[in-house]
DNA sequence: GGTAGACCTGGACGC
DNA sequence: GCGTCCAGGTCTACC
């Protein structure tokens, strides 16, 4: 079954696609050159489906292998809808970018939005997991806490979905520490799911809370394992972009681009975007540096 | 409010 | 093959 998912022009797949390293977290796959994806959801019927999603005229085209409920229909689109951002306007942010040579591709290759699990849950799941850890090693925590605990999908197995709050709240966290490999971090993944699977949190409310944006970085912030960086991260994947997600990385490249290689602190490199406002994560997170790090 | 040290894994490196 | 060192954010205890 296919589904049309309509976007506000300017849009590119494959800039979503792109946008950060979110694509090669399961359950999410792409091949080279990310042009397009695949994701493994389970809907709240129980089902699991796998989404093909591919640019196609005015948007994205998903497909499922076979046919849909009209309630199944309705959750999918929607879901794919918050992945992709479909409903962003980034007309202001254009405004700014076109005025800023280093952003100049942002709006000649229609980027802007950034690929995000269909719930917050996983997006803060993951969002830990990639802290105080390489990059491959979150991909390798992601991986096996979905082969382990994640759904299988009935067409082929091997393929599995994001486990649910439930099931992760279920799981011994020395099970999650040890199997999972997940280090000193299970505490935090488990305790989150537990919150969640308990009703004692509503991650998924935060999506359209009509809170100021320093309100709900305290939300985040009061989530154990969640930190300025990670709270930065995730206030961006919810489209609150006036915090940047400083990490090594980002001290990194403020220090070359900025300060002649000098050490940097938090404080520059929030001052080298602070012209931005409340764009200053976009400004940071799109930002043509001069070298490739 | 600021700082030091612990947390945990995997890769790099030297022997 | 083994041991050591290091990178990577957050938490907690302490000042």
């Amino acid at each position: 079954m296919d589904i049309v998912l309509e976007a506000q022009a300017p849009f590119s797949l494959p800039a979503v696609v792109r946008s950060h390293g979110w694509v090669q977290l399961a359950p999410f796959s792409s091949s080279d050159p990310y042009h397009d994806f695949r994701y493994v959801d389970r809907l709240q019927s129980g089902r699991v489906v796998t989404w093909d999603v591919q640019p196609c005229d005015g948007g994205a085209l998903l497909s499922v292998g076979g046919e849909l409920s009209s309630a199944e229909q309705r959750e999918t689109e929607d879901k794919a809808r918050w992945v992709l951002g479909l409903d962003q306007d980034l007309a202001p942010f254009y405004d700014v970018a076109r005025q800023e040579p280093r952003l100049a591709k942002v709006v000649e290759n229609a980027a802007g939005r950034i690929l995000r699990s269909p719930t917050l849950f996983e997006d803060t799941v993951k969002t830990i997991l990639t802290t105080n850890t390489a990059w491959i090693g979150t991909i390798r925590m992601v991986r096996s806490l979905v082969d382990l605990y994640g759904e299988p999908s009935p067409e082929d197995p091997s393929r599995r979905a994001f486990p649910t709050p439930e099931r992760l709240a279920g799981a011994d966290v020395e099970a999650l520490r040890k199997e999972a490999r997940l280090g000193y971090r299970a505490p935090y993944v488990h305790a989150l799911a537990d919150r969640v699977a308990r009703g004692d949190l509503d991650l998924e409310a935060l999506k359209t809370a009509d809170l100021p944006t320093g309100e709900l970085r305290k939300e985040l912030l009061a989530l154990k394992g969640v930190g300025a960086y990670a709270a930065a991260n995730l206030l961006m994947l919810l489209g609150r972009t006036d915090f940047i997600p400083i990490d090594s990385y980002a001290l990194k490249m403020v220090s070359k681009e900025f300060h002649g290689g000098e050490p940097v602190g938090p404080q520059e490199v929030e001052a080298a975007f602070a012209r931005w406002g409340e764009w200053n994560g976009m400004a940071y997170w799109f930002w043509e540096w001069s070298g490739n790090g």
